[in-house]
DNA sequence: ATATCAACAGGACGATTGACCTGTTTGAGA
DNA sequence: TCTCAAACAGGTCAATCGTCCTGTTGATAT
């Protein structure tokens, strides 16, 4: 019985790795976690971590590049493109973090925040990446504004400021639900926000 | 010579290093700073930190509950108390802000913030004491805007959610700042809910 | 078959962490 | 004046950090 043969499958194990990575970076934070902690969790030894990620900061920019950006994508992104215009998407997407956080029972806060908060003061490229992916975020967001523009669903806005204030109020919310291990700042900056583009949505005039 | 007479000053002492760790806690991160660091930035010796701070989590708490605490009061309270109505005040303390930073020239983020992203999922007490802060702050925007309700400056609005809105605005605001090094996202936001208000505080009628 | 190198095992390394120790000095009350 | 607890000095402690070492296995090319 030859049952110790080694297995080689370099992707799987760089995905294990990283993949505890992620999840251990964004609920404990960054430097909360030892490598030793991360090595036990996807069960790879010392040599395979030390050959796919000979130091930390790299393992990092990993989990930034491929997993929170990823996150980011599938959260806001995809919801974004799916929905007819920029409202009803913001409100789905709210809507199912709510939900989620609820079924979860815990608030574990925003991957791209948790991680932008930590380390972004400590290397530069790690922001860089961090802040690339928040970037991206805001444009896809923009974008979308201003198609509902040019379908003439809504006049008068300005799509990368309006986009930038949605992305802040979400992250926002986030920080204090986590804070505060509760959903309501989430749940009323979801109305808030769908009542302030319902009312740009829909024009009005003054009335003075 | 008796020249090296011992100096015993506790109050001195104990406000010397919850000051430095207020400072690097904030730039650096709680848990990026070092005790040793601490001490060397209060100058104050290995007995002298153990006798006033035990555990660095005391240390912790006590930033959070004098220094960050009265940041947040400084900064926004004041200001809410000072200015005619809300709208006034939150455009006032944005604008302060944005200027602070640029003659910094870097964006260091908000206390609060930075300390709850990190420190809120390790240590409830800490948690807590922040949550604490993040309360007080919305509950101080509520408020003012419900003076402006009676006053009869604006109707139709719901303060204590769009207090919620106004402070998620402003620390994920910071948190993109932070992010990319960049006091943008703090004008647009400042921008956008100088624009919100407004609306709310004007009086529309809808057009169709 | 043999050479070769990526992939991996297991452990050791020095540095640094937060905590805490014993001993000394100071100021205030008895 | 004497006592005693608080305040402080200086250094040590085990634990843990991230990194890196030597040695072994497996797949691939020739």
């Amino acid at each position: 019985m030859t049952g110790n043969r080694r297995t080689i499958d370099p992707k799987a194990v760089r995905r294990r790795i990283v993949d505890a990575a992620y999840d251990a970076f964004v609920t404990q934070g960054y430097l909360a976690t030892g490598m030793l902690e991360l090595r036990e969790k996807a069960s790879v030894s010392g040599g395979a971590m030390a050959h796919h990620f000979p130091a930390k900061r790299e393992l990092g920019l990993a989990v930034i590049r491929n997993r929170v950006a990823e996150a980011v994508r599938q959260t806001w992104i995809e919801p974004l493109d799916a929905c007819a215009d920029a409202p009803t998407a913001i409100d789905l997407i709210f809507g199912n973090i709510v939900s989620e956080l609820m079924r979860k029972g815990s608030v574990s806060g925003c991957p791209l925040n948790n991680m932008a908060m930590e380390v972004s003061r400590h290397d530069e490229e790690m922001r860089d990446a961090l802040s690339s992916v928040f970037a991206v975020w805001q444009e896809a967001l923009s974008a979308k504004f201003q198609k509902d523009i040019d379908a003439n669903r809504v006049v008068g806005i300005d799509p990368g400021r309006l986009a930038t204030l949605v992305v802040a109020a979400y992250s926002g919310a986030m920080a204090i639900a986590k804070a505060g291990q509760d959903v309501r700042p989430l749940i009323n900056c979801r109305a808030e926000l769908a009542a302030l583009l319902a009312s740009k949505y829909s024009p009005t005039v003054p009335a003075g």
